[in-house]
RNA sequence: GCGGAAAUAGCUCAGUUGGUAGAGCACAACCUUGCCAAGGUUGGGGUCGCGGGUUCGAGUCCCGUUUUCCGCUCCA
């Protein structure tokens, strides 16, 4: 829809002009798919990361944090499957522009001799009945020969070219195959690039000494790596959770629209260790308290949804996504995932080190299963101030742009300003600000009319302005004016911090997320 | 990676058949006003994304390139 872009371009537009994302490198004319947070955005996925974090280590006993490195030992990721998983050979076709995995095609192309064979045998056990000898035929079928030959030949190519990663020999085997695109027909393809999704760089000064290191694509392994060291330094009892926030890096094809779909990019994860076949309960447990942690923010409840996954990743048995309606639609925000012990036992067998769980209560030893969540900061901080981001028409005409963020995560909760710059109020509002800014993030500002001023703070979300005029030095009184309705209201220096404090106190959220 | 569109001041954009870069807003200082964005004066800020080419002369025409947006494609 034309209107909905025209919306997600204003809010890209916004979001640099008031100081909360920017391009990276941008005099260098930026760098595709990485963005840099300003001085407000900071402050907002700040705000956003701390209320994950006390939601699952307030709120949870047994749930402890750890913030492990970006390196890690490149066999994780051979255990944990990505080695194999994030390196495609990729191959274009030049006439429909479609792309398609070299591997796949070459597959497929050997799919369709067997079948060319199968038919055959078919055709003849129809012809001979009851006795037809398969193995016979085909070692006798001048047609099948044929085939079963190609077969092999291409299978033995194939082969030999995937071990030694011999792209020109892939693109060979489906040149010379005259594997056609299946959409324009033709075969007018380009070369096979691989494109491996981590990012890898060499540890070690020495060109010969080096070893090849990734930049973790996840965060997850961080934790299931630790998950003994934990256990046992913290005498952690199933089932206890370990929680991390940190950055991963993923070489994406397209990484596009703006902060969701990112190179570098920050994750919340959480995996919560359970017996074996309790798992689908938790599952169900992390679901439900994740949906609510989402919707005590109150950007609205009809905005998210559940995604459940028919087709499953390798390592899962159950998986989720939350959605959130984002200006291009519903967009996965978070995935819950029941992770199975496939993760843990992996790293047992390729680390050879005994990491079972001994359990008191049932007195044996197992492999934990392993629920995990894993929401994404850029993606909520996109699905959050995208709700927030507010044109109003008002009466007389004019319009004022406001960021309708939820107070406690608002960069700045409250502006102190002095109605005139002079007779002594400028001084009294400092006074003011220097008892609140203890507690609060508090703006001066004393430029331009007040109105101005006002909606400067609209548009990055300060949900409480307050004024200091004349009568201010004589009653001790201020106008305090409230982002949302524009109120206006007359009250007590000294009364300030409570009603700020009522409402940007991430108390209040989590009580919302405990009782639903 | 392919195709389409775009790139001029912090933002939004003008810039004529090629002739040495403008406006509004924003920003800074001072004056004025004072409770919902528009007062006055002055000032700072652009080698027109980058690199070539054509030309006496290129923001303008041509080629290449980078970045962004849209559509494909990919997606643990």
């Amino acid at each position: 829809m034309a209107s909905q872009e025209d919306v997600f371009k204003k809010l890209i537009a916004h979001c640099k002009e008031y100081g909360f994302v920017f391009p990276s490198s941008e005099i260098y004319d930026g760098l595709a798919a990485v963005y840099d947070y300003g001085q407000n955005g900071v402050e907002l996925k700040n705000n956003i990361k701390r209320y994950w974090w006390d939601s699952m280590t307030l709120l949870h006993e047994n749930v402890v944090g750890i913030d492990a490195a970006i390196f890690m030992h490149p066999t994780v990721w051979k255990a944990s499957g990505h080695v194999d998983a994030f390196n495609d050979p990729l191959i274009d076709n030049k006439d429909s522009k479609k792309r398609y995995r070299a591997d796949v095609l070459i597959e497929d192309l050997m799919a369709k001799y067997e079948e060319k064979i199968n038919k055959e045998c078919e055709k003849a056990a129809k012809r001979f009945g009851e006795k037809f000898d398969r193995e016979m035929f085909c070692q006798t079928n001048q047609r099948v020969l044929e085939n079963r030959a190609k077969l092999e030949e291409i299978h033995g190519r194939y082969v030999r070219a995937m071990e030694a990663n011999d792209l020109a020999e892939l693109k060979q085997i489906i040149v010379d195959y005259d594997v056609v695109c299946p959409i324009s027909g033709t075969k007018n393809w380009t070369d096979v690039r691989q494109f491996n999704l981590m990012f890898s760089t060499e540890m070690g000064s020495t060109a010969d000494g080096a070893m090849k290191v990734y930049l973790r694509p996840e965060t997850a392994q961080g934790i299931f790596v630790n998950y003994l060291n934990v256990q046992k330094t913290g005498r952690m009892k199933i089932p206890f959770g370990i929680a991390q926030i940190g950055k991963a890096f993923r070489n994406e094809i397209v990484a596009r629209q703006f902060i969701f779909r990112m190179r570098e990019f920050e994750q919340m994860e959480m995996q919560f260790f359970v017996r074996p076949g309790e798992e689908m309960k938790w599952f169900e447990h992390w679901k439900q308290f994740r949906l609510r942690w989402h919707k005590a923010l109150g950007l609205g409840d009809e905005k998210y949804r559940f995604h459940d996954h028919d087709k499953l990743a390798h390592y899962a048995n159950a998986a989720t996504d939350i959605e959130f309606e984002m200006p291009f639609g519903f967009k996965e925000v978070e995935g819950i995932h029941s992770r199975t012990d496939f993760d843990l036992s992996s790293h047992e067998k390729y680390s050879g080190k005994n990491i079972k769980y001994f359990d008191p209560e049932l007195n044996e030893s197992y492999t934990p299963y392993v629920i995990e969540t894993s929401i994404g900061v850029d993606r909520t901080f996109l699905s959050i101030i995208a709700a927030a981001y507010t044109e109003e028409q008002l009466d007389g005409g004019e319009s004022r742009v406001v960021l309708k963020l939820p107070p406690v995560l608002a960069p700045y909760k409250v502006c102190v300003m002095p109605l005139v710059k002079k007779d002594g109020l400028p001084e009294k509002a400092r006074e003011i600000m220097d008892e609140l800014k203890f507690d609060y993030r508090c703006a001066y500002d004393e430029k331009d009319s007040i109105g101005k001023r006002y909606r400067r703070q609209d548009a990055i979300g300060t949900p409480f302005c307050v004024t200091v005029d004349h009568q201010t030095l004589e009653d001790g009184c201020v106008t305090i004016r409230f982002r949302d309705t524009m109120a206006q209201e007359r009250v007590a220096i000294e009364s300030l911090s409570a009603t700020i404090g009522e409402a940007v106190n991430m108390k209040n959220l989590f009580k919302k997320i405990i009782n639903g």
